[in-house]
DNA sequence: TTAGTTTGCGTATAATATACGCATATTGTT
DNA sequence: AACAATATGCGTATATTATACGCAAACTAA
């Protein structure tokens, strides 16, 4: 029995893209407090557990979702925003392609489920604003980090990157200034293989560079 | 005695200038681990506190200084980051004018100084990466955040902002563009009061806006 | 061959940031 | 009282960056 942290805690906001719609992964509660209830993925951090890899483990644990990229967004540590102890919470978040991943409820979650973003219904602990923190952080972070990237086969044609942040962003881009944007900010490099069997022109292929 | 939370600690990086130089306050310790070292100022939150409360009473509580403006800039949870057991760090970062301040060790700080920050000896646990992600975290937030309109006095001539950030940026600023800069993005207002007493033209007043 | 499509080069325009001119208001000096 | 010295605070010109758009090239399908 490995001890835990008792005053951290971890939690994810985890958000996937179906159809043009933005859903975060909700699952439900199987221990108290608040047994029964939907709630944000997260949990404990074990004492000799370094905190990136604890969020990792909390969500395959909860989910069986692994190898997600994973950013810390935030600090919440309002004194009461936990009933049964101080606790102050780390919060991740992660951006995934929901049919890439077959969802196993595992220990403590009794079931998951993708809830539509806007209009979610009032989460247990301070659930809600991890919700809208993270959004909000997406939005900034997302032409300075692989995050979007990430939704993405490791070697992809440009128009498939643009197509990404297009349906995230909820607008149209052009296509020329797409391209000259990207590669001036360098988070992607040009490879020397070209897409096959398309039905069009084939397009030379990038991938993340190993620096980011 | 009110108890303490365990896993969860808080340095303060507090940065002076004095005389176009940058120093960072660090105190001497009075306790173990690291008895007798200088680190920064830093120490426990209790079970019931919040955390901003927190970091402002530690900084009291060591060196006498309060009201600063206190911006927590990041965690540092590396795993054996401290000795005794697993505590995650809160890091807190402020700039002040030294001079303002009569520095009084208090508990657990047998003396305090300030260091210029180039050429910083290593100090205990991880807080030489504390300062310099804090100072990297500064020059990115110095014209959204009002850190350094708080070192001025609360009415003050906008050549005075100038200086100041011309000081801490280490570069100069065209006057005119600085004006049009700082009215853009509406940190502080106009007042209809000007400087007297000066030795040349008066110049107009300026406050911090109250939603700052 | 030709129509349809996407790629990926280019340049033109708009928006923003930086460089700089200079009249004005004040104090100190002759 | 005139003038030098200095900082204020208005302006506009230039450079840099972001956005809009033209269009030829490369492929597939028919």
């Amino acid at each position: 029995m490995r001890d835990i942290l008792l005053n951290v805690s971890i939690d994810c906001a985890i958000f996937g893209y179906v159809n043009g719609e933005l859903k975060v992964l909700l699952i439900k509660r199987d221990k108290e407090p608040e047994y029964n209830e939907w709630s944000l993925p997260g949990g404990n951090i074990y004492i000799d557990e370094n905190i990136d890899d604890a969020a990792h483990r909390l969500l395959s644990e909860l989910t069986g979702m692994s190898n997600l990229f994973l950013s810390q967004v935030g600090l919440f540590g309002e004194t009461y925003r936990y009933p049964d102890r101080r606790v102050v919470s780390i919060l991740y978040c992660a951006l995934v392609k929901p049919e890439q991943f077959e969802l196993i409820a595992g220990a403590h979650a009794k079931r998951i489920k993708w809830t539509k973003t806007n209009n979610i219904k009032k989460l247990p602990f301070d659930h809600n604003a991890m919700i809208a923190y993270s959004l909000k952080w997406l939005k900034e972070e997302i032409w300075r980090k692989p995050i979007l990237v990430n939704l993405l086969p490791e070697k992809f044609p440009l128009n498939q990157m643009q197509n990404l942040y297009e349906t995230f962003l909820q607008q149209t881009i052009d296509n020329r200034n797409f391209r000259k944007k990207v590669m001036a900010q360098g988070l992607v490099e040009k490879l020397n293989e070209k897409t096959i069997g398309g039905k069009q022109r084939p397009a030379f292929l990038y991938r993340l560079k190993e620096s980011s």
